[in-house]
DNA sequence: TATATTTACGTAGTTAACTACATTATTATG
DNA sequence: CATAATAATGTAGTTAACTACGTAAATATA
């Protein structure tokens, strides 16, 4: 790999370089869905997930499921709906809650979503050497990050606060 | 921490689960500028610690210093400009090309922002447990996909390409 | 029971990365 | 030497996350 200024600048480059894995990876999905000829966006699969164990959830609880914010899960199914893939209806007993639940589309087009899905599954599994445990090394870094954040290690390091 | 259901994707989650964790990192470090009163920007600290090691840089130097695209690099050097702390010159030969350096308000500031992105650095490196490793088992990462992205990989587990 | 608080959803505006295209200058080539 | 190719910068528009604010409904409280 060429020359990377950001890799000499150790632990404050993390978040950088995090960034510009996880972006280059959604773009590279992106064109993966283009040339498969398929009408859907490369994290939709979150949604198809999760109502597939859950069949059917308000913007809240999605939201809460996956540490979103609910403006941004609101944009990921309101594009879904509009494809088709959800279809909604009014909670019964309280009129703010809107349930979502998968459509026939998704259903039927939901076997070959799977195959893909598990095929990129396969394929990130074989970024990592056998060892590597990678993701419980993140795990335990979410775990820490969620304690104490970057700006409350650097003011703790820094003797102020 | 709580139930995060992303976290069941297992590989398939990769990419979302780095980029939440960078946008709250860089996120923290806005608040951080902001309670410190400091006029300055997250990412910030690429283009100074660029700028101090090798005094004057066009802006596709950068870029492909920092494997940013030069639009990124544009809107920073812009910004950091405009706030004072970038000078820059045309090339005499090459009437093209626009070289940014350090201004004297970023030379008299720089002390302090070290003592911060020092901290920092102290700060993230206590997110990891001695015997991690995380950074060398990210680099080995990067390579990895450098070599093969993501679309290319699943098409590969698909047995389409 | 009236009012205050909380909850759910929606909208608007911000951020930082990107690609695609445009413009101009330099360099290479037939 | 004219023209084609390449390079540097700039602009416009896209993306996906976010916060902040607004509105209406449900729930808790005085």
């Amino acid at each position: 790999m060429q020359y990377d200024f950001v890799n000499e600048l150790g632990y404050l480059g993390l978040a950088v370089r995090l960034k510009r894995l996880s972006d280059a990876m959604v773009h590279s999905g992106r064109q993966m869905y283009k040339e498969l000829g398929l009408d859907i966006e490369p994290n939709w699969f979150l949604i198809f997930r999760l109502l597939k164990k859950y069949n059917q959830l308000s913007v809240t609880e999605m939201a809460s499921k996956l540490h979103f914010s609910h403006p941004s899960v609101i944009t990921m199914v309101g594009k879904m709906e509009k494809a088709g893939y959800l279809n909604s209806t009014l909670d019964k007993s309280d009129s703010r809650k809107k349930h979502f639940f998968l459509s026939a589309k998704a259903e039927e087009n939901l076997p070959r979503f799977e195959e893909i899905w598990q095929a990129g599954t396969e394929g990130v599994k074989k970024l990592f050497s056998e060892d590597s445990n990678f993701l419980n090394l993140l795990e335990a870094l979410e775990v820490q990050y969620s304690q104490k954040d970057f700006k409350e290690r650097t003011l703790n390091e820094l003797g102020n606060e």
